[in-house]
DNA sequence: TTTCTTGAAAATTTCGTGATTTTGCTAAAA
DNA sequence: TTTTAGCAAAATCACGAAATTTTCAAGAAA
């Protein structure tokens, strides 16, 4: 299975950002020429993509690409300001120098892509590599906060998200704020400012809720 | 496929409330006989069960009963506390009187049923009842809340949750203090107060909390 | 005694096939 | 023109067997 692995990875990469367009059809027996196996494997690596919500599926009516909504797009952004709120506090407390240096490396490598990506009018070749430092800054962000069970749905969340937005219509996969927004992250996690890294995690994926989110409430003594 | 659902069912029912010691090898070709179908439809299920948690997978090692933690109790009782206090919040402010008689409904049911539970010596012939019962309601606390990603994540965790807390030697399933809870969240509910209801299900849930929580953090305006 | 090798038994994974279901096309009926 | 019925092609699912990998016990070497 290490190259059942690469299939499964395979398949991620072409669901989630490989320019698919929404609702096409898995074909077990038409992708299996690509990855040069069975049927039933490549049956079962999308299977197991459609029990993160990365592929739908309908028994005896096959796999298909997910088709992007608001609906969808507003509730995973919403979990993931949820859990990564959460996982950066909690790594903000518990992270000592060497959680700093990593997230510092992570985002300098992320800020130094950005860059480029601002230069050149086509992002595209450009995008996969965005979409790696990205995720990694963002999975560093909350790798110190002590639970595996947390960087997990964070991970299955954050997946689906990215597919979502690269998947719809509106192409918001890059902005110029962002650049300027990962910077205010990185600072104020410096700074272990609890409630400053809430606000700019906030800021930073507000643009993707698509409803209106109901003000303030008070959280519990934990 | 819909006897393919029984199987799947049938096998989380036995690796999360079926008295399966942790650490036991679950192989298809053995539990085939039970279900009356072939190894790989087992297969299929085990691990659709892994992708949740419910199971561990090993490549080329098979499937095993999770072996439950004090790290994982502490962190699925952490998430089943941010994620439940969330779609609680939001259920609150958004459900009519219709899920205010569902949770009634739900409550009323699960009361009864922890009632008999505190008169019998014995909780085992109950407990299945009761586990059916005190999901429902934490369901209904959180199903107005408009979100099936955040509803999708809570039962998955709170599925493990329950897992891991019945599996472990410890088996605290039910204490009496649960009556006297169920009903405060509920009194919250209908008061629609959200600071009370989260203090609630922290205290309802705090006692799963291995470790010490760091102390209270703010929260961001939305 | 302890460690390392060996090889047979057991378990896991992959694969092609047949049975069942869905899909899509064509033609008749309204 | 629109709807319905029927049939053929295609796709999906369950299955058992072959191929691969792991397990484990017994004997050899240190």
């Amino acid at each position: 299975m290490d190259e059942e692995n690469d299939i499964y990875e395979g398949l991620r990469l072409r669901v989630t950002s490989g320019g698919l367009t929404p609702n096409t059809k898995l074909k077990p027996a038409v992708l299996r020429h690509d990855y040069n196996c069975s049927a039933s494997t490549i049956r079962e690596a999308l299977f197991k993509l459609s029990t993160v919500g990365l592929v739908s599926f309908q028994e005896q009516r096959g796999f298909r690409v997910p088709i992007p909504t608001d609906q969808a797009q507003h509730e995973l952004t919403h979990l993931r300001i949820l859990l990564e709120c959460e996982g950066a506090c909690l790594s903000l407390r518990q992270g000592g120098i060497d959680w700093e240096s990593q997230l510092t490396a992570a985002h300098h490598k992320l800020s130094h892509i950005e860059k480029r990506v601002r230069g050149s009018a086509d992002h595209t070749p450009l995008f996969i590599l965005w979409a790696k430092a990205e995720q990694a800054f963002h999975e560093t962000l909350i790798s110190d906060c002590g639970s595996d069970v947390l960087k997990a749905t964070h991970a299955m969340i954050y997946q689906r998200f990215r597919q979502q937005v690269f998947n719809s219509d509106k192409k918001f996969v890059f902005v110029t704020e962002n650049i300027e927004q990962h910077q205010g992250i990185l600072e104020a996690a410096l700074m272990r400012d609890e409630a400053l890294i809430r606000s700019r995690i906030y800021s930073h994926l507000e643009r993707n809720l698509v409803f209106d989110m109901p003000p303030e409430l008070p959280k519990l003594p934990y």
